[in-house]
DNA sequence: CTGAAAGCGCTTACAG
DNA sequence: CTGAAAGCGCTTACAG
């Protein structure tokens, strides 16, 4: 079937023909310097004649690195996980390096087993994990053992040692909460996501922070445990739009609880956003789908994606001056039409409540 | 940092701690038949001790296989693509072997140097290519050129001798259709798919069958050409909504197009379903959140990835009696709120027309 | 600026 | 049932 596999052209196919060594080719091929510029341009167009392509299994066994970047994914929403996805592989292939993808459960008993089994198996040069997995103590001591370079996308408390990327998910979160009291909101109520992931905590710290800025108290009885998912916004809805003092709008941690919120304001013949301001987080692709569009704060995941590829395969890119390790990209928030001017009232800016 | 990265065990290691040659390690590893159980037990005890894993480069150079099978995607949808990430890396791990994955731009112009790069860099053991890169010629030209074997998931026109994993599009419109159809509807409106993908054809084509075998007329103008995006389901539903004898039902031949129905169905005031039935295809996460959720088809994609890993990995599990590489994976209608009976008719069943 | 030698850690024939 | 030798195709020191 594949006869002419054998026939594949090795470096020394390459060096007989250019009439130099395999060193002298394996340094044209690693842009190392002090190669004449003659013989780099002979053993150059060897390698096109020959379409010769190095095999990455020989250099891996003979060199330092495998140019092999390991994501390490535990599902929740297809839409992180496939931007993450494809901001890295599209970074991997320009810097001549390929992503090798593993879906590992974050509850799995013998999690360290198949981390382990990875990592040793490929010799990753890097190792990208995101939410929840980033922020596994199993995961992470098993990559620390193996030494394996590991970039954290989005965690929560971490090593301050680890090489991390993230956003700023309380001062997004403090925008939306801003923009709903600017459209003359006071009673808003807030969604909380999942017990277990960092970004929950820090987008209700936010929600709170601008709050509290606008003079404006935070009731406890308008802020529901969620869990970023659809059907907990539902209920989150239900509880919150069933009170007596029932609030004029509604920020949820992410846009799977704000569709849900959507979805029973509609059944409740609630209209939104006359009689309800809806707001998400993430600007996940349904966000723009649904009527009416969601006012979200759109999460930049292909970015962090790539910047983690870049401090993997450029050691140097990672870091700032504030933190280390970590690097901070800027969001945006996307003021949509579920979100309106509370009815019948003026527009008051905040700064005049002070 | 990583300074026991050397100290890695390699097979010499638990050959020589184990008393054997290398050679019999090498073959309880690789599960070979004829090694003396007690042997056997007592290389596995010091692989278990020394944490000995075998490094995946060195036995890709030294042997045939590479244990990495790649796939290559070019976005669209992110549902649809996570999906089939998910099932072929969960089958990959079970089968002891790696996925790396390429995001490739159908329309590059240097589209066959990167597919090249990929495969002569990994020597994967297979590829699994996802639309519309299963229907690139380019592309299947550089694999097969490499002889490496290929699974195409959901092809269009393709040669009889490439192994194909697909779901039955046009039986699975045709229940769309029969769906429609027995809840009373008769005008039934239909946007069909992006041009260059084969499913578009399909899916009209079974949706045609179903009206002609309940003798009912397919009306020219009450079929849209759309591109699978949420826009083209918004323009394809006014025009279609807009003409003299507007259709009681529209079934678009994708999810994203039906939330553009559906969108534009509540703009114009229309009630979903009582005044508009819609359907769309796919179940994309986004049909079962909106309201009223979507009646569409479960495409069964993670199973349709791991089945292609199969092929790939056991070739033996390729092929059926009636297409030799080809497997057709079943489907599931998904009836939901979005089409209802046809207001103030009584139920017609179809048999009841001939 | 260039090269000869050794070696990475396995599997593949081949022997016994 | 088991092993000694060769070799996969590169990169790494080390020389010159």
């Amino acid at each position: 079937m594949s006869s002419r596999a054998s026939s594949a052209p090795t470096i020394i196919d390459v060096a007989r023909e250019a009439g130099v060594s395999i060193k002298t080719v394996s340094r044209v091929l690693n842009r190392e310097a002090g190669v004449h510029e003659q013989t780099r341009e002979q053993v150059l167009a060897v390698v096109a004649q020959l379409k010769y392509r190095p095999k990455l299994s020989a250099r891996s066994l003979a060199g330092a690195r495998s140019f092999l970047i390991g994501l390490l994914y535990y599902d929740p929403s297809a839409a992180f996980v496939g931007g993450v996805q494809k901001g890295a592989a599209v970074r991997c292939r320009e810097a001549g390096y390929h992503l090798v993808v593993e879906s590992i459960e974050n509850e799995a008993p013998d999690i360290e087993t198949q981390v382990d089994r990875m990592v040793a198996a490929l010799r990753p040069d890097g190792m990208i994990l995101t939410p929840p997995l980033c922020d596994n103590p199993q995961v992470l001591k098993v990559l620390s053992d193996s030494g394996t370079p590991t970039v954290l996308i989005s965690p929560g408390d971490h090593d301050p040692a680890l090489l991390t990327v993230r956003m700023d998910d309380v001062h997004a979160a403090q925008e939306v909460t801003q923009l709903l009291i600017e459209l003359g909101h006071e009673r808003i109520g807030f969604i909380r996501g999942a017990r277990d992931q960092a970004a929950s905590e820090l987008r209700y710290q936010g929600f709170k922070l601008a709050m509290e800025a606008a003079g404006l108290s935070v009731d406890e009885a308008l802020v529901y445990q969620g869990d970023f998912t659809f059907p907990s916004g539902v209920a989150g809805a239900h509880h919150l739009l069933g009170q007596k003092g029932r609030p004029t709008a509604v920020f949820a941690s992410n846009d799977d609880m704000a569709l849900g919120v959507l979805s029973a304001a509609q059944r409740l013949g609630l209209q939104v956003p006359g009689e309800l301001s809806i707001a998400g987080f993430d600007d996940s692709p349904a966000a723009s789908l649904v009527w009416p569009p969601l006012t979200t704060v759109r999460q930049p995941i292909e970015e962090m994606a790539r910047v983690a590829v870049d401090m993997l395969v450029t050691p140097a890119a990672g870091g700032d001056e504030a933190t280390p390790g970590g690097r901070v990209l800027p969001h945006r928030l996307v003021p949509r039409d579920s979100t309106a001017a509370l009815a019948s009232r003026a527009h008051r800016p905040t700064a005049a409540r002070r």
